[in-house]
RNA sequence: CGGGAUGUAGCCUAGUGGCUAAGGCACCUGGUUUGGGACCAGGAGAUCGGAGGUUCGAAUCCUCUCAUCCCGACCA
């Protein structure tokens, strides 16, 4: 391809407000173009990567026995109605009415559109296992979205959904799908996590997802390096913990404007280790008090799992007042009977940690007003006892010992093993040999292709640039003529149409030191220099974009150099 | 949704109450060039994000507003 052809508007400067080193060359390599908060365009440069990444996403599931669909990216709100998910998606989810006043919805993600799709078509056991997957755009409005493709609003990505007749054959099917990713990440070259993680929205009862490790990431990871265990730091185990004391009597004291973990802890000059923390969350169906010792941190995922439906967020303190609880004094101690139980459905969860530790400081539900040396059992009575704290790097491995180490990362992808709980509230189901209905065991599996483009620009530059890994390089090689001569000019121009697609042969009237720059910016994986001198001993010049070497070889010999089949027949005119 | 920062030509910047808003890059014309954003000459391009106000006079001060970026909240 001619660059003259293209439009390639690269960049001399870092556009103001780009500040994430990805971003900065995507936009400066003349990759994409922003049009708004989270709203990207791709350029020619820019789509023929992201095609890249989807032609190695499609080889990945095909191999699984995957077939393509789509579906649309606007759905009508009965189907999110039927999963029970309008309500819990929430904001990120852009519901708006068509001219008859019908809603709709533009898709966060398309469990549901599939769902529907499949429910025409599927109708016996006979039918399963089914696996579908698309590269679709999804529309999530985030609250911010950052660091360009990393976070954007509306971004593509490759979803599948697998049907089972058991939650055995889901089971087998979910490692098929784990190394596919694996292998795809591979093929990118990079460097990923794989990793236990929380299911979000999405439900289901396990998932994993796959990271890299990021100054971009927006997660924290959580690895053991001497068993490799790793976990999002939303679910992620630490060993237990057991501090044994002996147990000193129980006591109220007076802390007048202690409102929280923090002032409780200078007014009694104690550590946070020692204070019990108590929050109250929103659940689909009611509140849920949460305890954790003063220096933990609740993991909404693991709350969420312990109470068996998502958390939504904290309660106001509106709520808190109509169930008779005084805000700055939060405790499961002194709570009113009437509270806890159905008629206010609250249930309290205290973490297993807290629960183990001897002595702990507990605030009184009342106004001024904390126990010192409370001890669970002892002193109350709670119905649940789980791990709810999210784990911190310096904890030790609940599955070797060993120290865990915590880093920040960028999730990729993320595979769900759903089970039956969209197939039954959609009521999906197919018939058994014996005429019973069977809910199918479902997957879903899912990666960002803009998230993996920036990822890979994020592990893969230079100061000049990018440099592109080989499969996803929008061309295998930059060509560039140097010098008037017309035996150099003439060798390019064949090079040119004899590398057809895998070439971006430089043809613009600029001067040598702009497309040097240019073709460092862009990143190819090669750059083929023709000079008047190699002209006349029948050599190009032969630029490693990674390594930085240069060396001539034979001009026939391209081809091979940089790594294409040797022979192609018949030549493309350009 | 809270806190902060920034909006001046296609891009990056200077200008912080005073004359016709300055420079670099990019662009157009002509010429010279060709191993790291090359050089010379000429040209075009800006309602200084928007609205309102203060003032003899506003890019500059005030108020409001919009947009973008960063931190947090929230969320895959």
């Amino acid at each position: 391809m001619r660059y003259s052809r293209l439009f390639i508007p690269t960049l001399r400067d870092r556009p103001r407000g780009v500040r994430s080193r990805a971003h900065e060359l995507l936009v400066r390599g003349g990759y994409v173009r922003s049009i708004g908060q989270g709203l990207f365009s791709f350029l020619p440069l820019g789509l023929r990567v992201a095609r890249n990444v989807e032609r190695l996403l499609r080889e990945q599931m095909d191999l699984l026995g995957g077939l393509e669909v789509s579906v649309p990216v606007v759905s009508p709100s009965e189907v999110w109605k039927k999963s029970g998910r309008f309500e819990t998606v929430g904001r990120d989810m852009v519901v708006f009415p068509d001219r008859v006043g019908r809603t709709l919805v533009l898709s966060p993600t398309h469990e549901e559109a599939v769902i529907e799709l499949v429910r025409d078509g599927i109708k016996s056991y006979r039918d399963l296992p089914a696996f579908f997957y698309q590269i679709q755009t999804k529309f999530r409005d985030e609250a911010r979205p950052r660091y360009g493709l990393v976070r954007a609003r509306e971004f593509v990505m490759k979803d599948g959904y697998s049907f089972h007749r058991t939650f055995a054959d889901l089971n087998n099917f979910f490692p098929k799908v784990f190394s596919a990713y694996a292998q795809f990440f591979a093929r990118c070259d990079l460097d990923v996590i794989p990793a236990e993680a929380g299911v979000g929205y999405i439900g289901g009862d396990k998932a994993y997802e796959f990271l890299v490790s990021s100054d971009l990431g927006e997660d924290t990871v959580i690895v053991c390096d001497a068993c490799g265990y790793a976990a999002n730091g939303d679910v992620a185990r630490g060993a237990t913990e057991t501090c044994p004391a002996k147990l000193l009597p129980i006591a109220e004291v007076t802390t007048p404007g202690c409102h929280g973990t923090a002032r409780v802890s200078d007014f009694l000059g104690i550590p946070r280790s020692v204070i019990a923390k108590t929050l109250v969350f929103r659940a689909a169906r009611g509140y849920v008090m949460a305890v954790v010792r003063g220096d933990h941190e609740i993991s909404e995922e693991k709350l969420s799992r312990v109470i068996g439906s998502p958390v939504l967020g904290p309660a106001d303190r509106d709520a808190l007042s109509s169930l008779g609880l005084i805000p700055e004094y939060l405790s499961p101690i002194g709570l009113d009977s009437d509270v806890v139980g159905l008629d206010l459905n609250m249930v309290i969860v205290l973490d297993r940690i807290a629960a183990d530790t001897p002595n702990l400081v507990f605030a009184g539900n009342e106004t001024d007003l904390h126990y010192i040396n409370v001890n669970i059992g002892r002193d109350f009575e709670v119905e649940t006892v789980a791990d709810i704290a999210r784990v911190k790097g310096g904890r030790s491995c609940s599955q070797c010992g060993g120290l865990l180490r915590e880093q920040k990362a960028l999730e990729l992808g993320h595979i769900f093993r759903l089970g039956d709980r969209f197939s039954r509230s959609m009521e999906l189901f197919v018939h058994t040999d014996t005429g019973e209905r069977l809910y199918p065991y479902m997957g879903a599996y899912g990666i960002g292709i803009g998230r993996v483009i920036a990822a890979v620009v994020d592990s893969h530059n230079d100061p000049d640039g990018i440099i592109w890994p080989a499969e996803l390089a929008p061309y295998r090689c930059y060509l560039m003529a140097i010098g008037p001569s017309a035996a150099a000019n003439r060798i390019a121009e064949s090079l040119a149409d004899e590398l057809g697609d895998d070439v971006l042969f430089d043809d613009r009237r600029e001067s040598i030191s702009t497309k040097f720059k240019d073709s460092d910016m862009v990143g190819c994986p090669y750059r083929i220099v023709v000079t008047g001198e190699t002209s006349t001993t029948g050599e190009i010049e032969l630029y490693d974009r990674r390594t930085r070497l240069t060396r001539r070889v034979a001009r026939d010999d391209v081809r091979g150099q940089v790594g294409l089949a040797q022979s192609r027949g018949e030549k493309n005119a350009v």
